[in-house]
DNA sequence: TACGTATTGTTATATCATAACATTTACCAA
DNA sequence: TTGGTAAATGTTATGATATAACAATACGTA
């Protein structure tokens, strides 16, 4: 099991979360020969102000705003795809917003905790969950591809 | 573990689920003091028409047709709203889209084994998993409310 | 029947996301 | 260093999903 709850849902020096997700990325980018150009940066950076989603259109408005000039849907919806594709940040279905990932490259699957009173997320991967899954779904004759799990309810410091 | 995927990934008779469905969305109604007026069951019955998850601005241009009238978005939404709080159907949050509840009024938890290939669902609620997740979130200190699992991949038949 | 509440109708708009095509930028090879 | 090519970004328009706010109607009950 990886997780980063131990940030996510309590008081933190988050300076180190950004720095480590623009590193992580820049080290990953390079690694596959992408380019994290300026905006790519910019918009991954937006993301992980924090350990809340963000929806997109407040990504534009906060880019605009840096930028000093209208940014436009598709400019930040490609750079949130480029991201999702390179598993830099996740989306999160049932709040149309999107997360940091705080272990990209690393093999894992995806589960989420949201907390509901203070919109934080942590990530999570943990292998009896997966195998879980695993069963339950070839009992039925399932092929697994995917998953995405988002478990609603109270983090530590909110309960 | 209860599930529906012997029918929702194979070939059946659609007609009985969808009396099931409306026979036991009645009596659930009933016993709740609820209405089940004209709108909402035909609204039930749409999404009900098969399988897979209907969007719900499909269910306005079917029941526009149906009526011979043009019927406006709240009037579906409410109704969505209405059998969401009874746990009459659910909401994919990945397609954006609703789909009936197989065993409404039982205790269960929700879990979506969705078919990239056919596009049909099939509900299940599996102990273990709901176990796995339980322990995993008591690991990080979360305490878990609801949570919502989409399987993605191949059914049965599609493999 | 008259009352209050639940439901539905109506209008308008908020919010999220992408298609299609033009322009610019970055990179590589000659 | 220059020109070709592919990648990235800009621009315009629109599609798709969802809700706010208020008016009108229907329903059950006293």
């Amino acid at each position: 099991m990886i997780t980063n709850t131990t940030v996510a849902h309590r008081k933190h020096d988050h300076g180190r979360c950004l720095n480590a997700a623009l590193t992580q990325a820049q080290t990953l980018c390079k690694a596959q020969g992408a380019r994290l150009t300026t905006t790519r940066e910019a918009v991954l950076r937006l993301i992980w102000q924090s350990h809340k989603p963000v929806g997109a259109y407040h990504v534009i408005e906060q880019l605009s705003a840096e930028q000093g000039k209208q940014i436009m849907p598709p400019t930040v919806y490609r750079a949130l795809d480029f991201l999702l594709t390179r598993g830099l940040i996740h989306r999160i279905a049932s709040l149309n917003a999107f997360v940091g990932c705080p272990f990209p490259g690393a093999d894992h699957s995806d589960l989420f905790m949201l907390c509901k009173a203070c919109g934080s997320v942590a990530e999570c991967s943990a292998d009896n969950i997966d195998q879980a899954i695993a069963s339950t779904a070839a009992k039925s004759g399932f092929m697994v591809e995917t998953h995405a799990l988002e478990i609603i309810g109270l983090c530590p410091q909110c309960q």
